[in-house]
DNA sequence: TGGATAATAT
DNA sequence: CATATTATCC
C-alpha cells in the first residue's frame, strides 16, 4: 500500500515554494534570451572580470546579493557579443531544482524517466536535455549506490547516514526525498501513471555571478530579506527563497527546502534556475 | 539514451 | 593538489 499518488500533483505543488513565499533575491535574474531581448549586454559574456572575491559573506543580508551586474555588465567588449553564443555557464543544481527533477522522474516512472521527458515535464526554462541527462546519470549512480548499501530491510527509503554513500552526492541528493519506487525498479507491477504535464511554476534561468555562498548546510541565514526589484524583467520576476538550514555545522543534516544561491567567482558566471510563476 | 571522459570549479 | 560537479563526446 503505497500512498496513492492520486493527488500527487497536488502534493507536488505543495512542495514547491510559491512565488509569494519565495524570497526576493536580488540577483541577476536575467536569461540570456531576455538579456538579448532587452538589448542589454549578455550576462553570459565571457567578460574577463576581475575576481571580486569578497571574503566576507553577506553578513548583513544573506539573501540579498551584494551587487548586480549592472555595473560590470559594461566592460571591455561587453557590447559586442561575438555571436551571442548563448553559451550558458555551468548550471547549478539547487536542491529545489533537484526536487523538481526527482519529482518529475518519480512521476514519470523509471521507465519513462528519460532525459527528454524529464526535461519536458520539468518545464524549466533554460534547462536542456544535456543538463538533465548529465544529472540523471549522477542521480542513477546515487540510487544505485544506495540500493547496494541499504539493502537491509525493505523499508527502503532511507538514505542518509550510510557510510558507504559518497558524501558529496548525498549532500545534494539527500536534499530531496527519493521515492520508494526508485529503489525498487519495476517489479511485476510496473506501471506508471499518466503523463500529466503540470504547468505550475516555471523555472527560469538565471545567470549571475556571485562570490560565494553555495552550500545549504551552514549557518542559518537570518531571514532578513532585502527586497529588491529589478528594473526590467517583466516576464520572469522571480524571487528566490533563501532558506538555509544549518545547524551546528554538522553534517548529516539534510535540508528540506533549501534554496542555495548560485555563486560565481571571478568572472565566472553561474547559471541558476529559479522557480517562477509564469508559463 | 546512456555512459565515459574532459573540463572546470571549489 | 584533491575532490566535486557539470559539460561534452561517442
Amino acid at each position: 500500500m503505497r500512498e496513492e499518488d492520486s493527488n500527487w500533483f497536488a502534493k507536488w505543488e505543495e512542495e514547491f515554494p510559491k512565488p509569494e513565499e519565495l524570497m526576493p533575491l536580488s540577483q541577476t535574474l536575467i536569461t540570456p534570451d531576455l538579456a538579448i531581448a532587452f538589448d542589454i549586454p549578455n550576462p553570459t559574456s565571457p567578460n574577463p572580470q576581475n575576481k571580486q572575491q569578497t571574503p566576507l559573506v553577506q553578513s548583513s543580508q544573506p539573501n540579498s546579493s551584494a551587487e548586480f551586474e549592472s555595473g560590470e555588465l559594461n566592460g571591455p567588449g561587453c557590447g559586442d557579443e561575438p555571436a551571442r553564443t548563448l553559451k550558458r555557464p555551468r548550471l547549478v543544481w539547487t536542491p529545489q531544482l533537484h526536487k523538481r527533477f526527482v519529482d518529475s522522474v518519480a512521476h514519470l516512472g523509471i521507465k519513462n524517466a528519460v532525459p527528454k521527458t524529464i526535461m519536458q515535464l520539468m518545464s524549466v526554462d533554460g534547462l536542456t536535455r544535456e543538463n538533465v541527462a548529465s544529472h540523471l546519470q549522477k542521480y542513477r549512480l546515487y540510487l544505485k549506490r544506495m540500493q547496494g548499501l541499504s539493502n537491509s530491510g525493505s523499508g527502503g527509503s532511507n538514505a542518509q547516514s550510510l557510510s558507504g554513500a559518497d558524501p558529496a552526492m548525498d549532500n545534494l541528493f539527500a536534499s530531496s526525498p527519493v521515492p520508494a519506487h526508485f529503489l525498487h525498479p519495476a517489479r511485476g507491477n510496473s506501471d506508471q501513471f499518466m503523463p500529466f504535464v503540470p504547468h505550475h511554476h516555471h523555472m527560469g534561468v538565471v545567470v549571475g555571478h556571485h562570490p560565494h555562498v553555495q552550500q545549504q548546510y551552514r549557518q542559518f541565514g537570518s531571514p532578513g530579506n532585502g527586497h529588491f526589484e529589478h528594473p526590467f524583467l517583466s516576464r520572469q520576476q522571480s524571487q528566490q527563497q533563501v532558506q538555509r538550514m544549518g545547524t551546528s555545522g554538522h553534517n548529516g543534516n539534510y535540508v528540506e527546502d533549501v534554496d542555495s544561491a548560485a555563486t560565481g567567482a571571478n568572472g565566472r558566471k553561474v547559471l541558476t534556475l529559479f522557480p517562477t510563476g509564469d508559463d
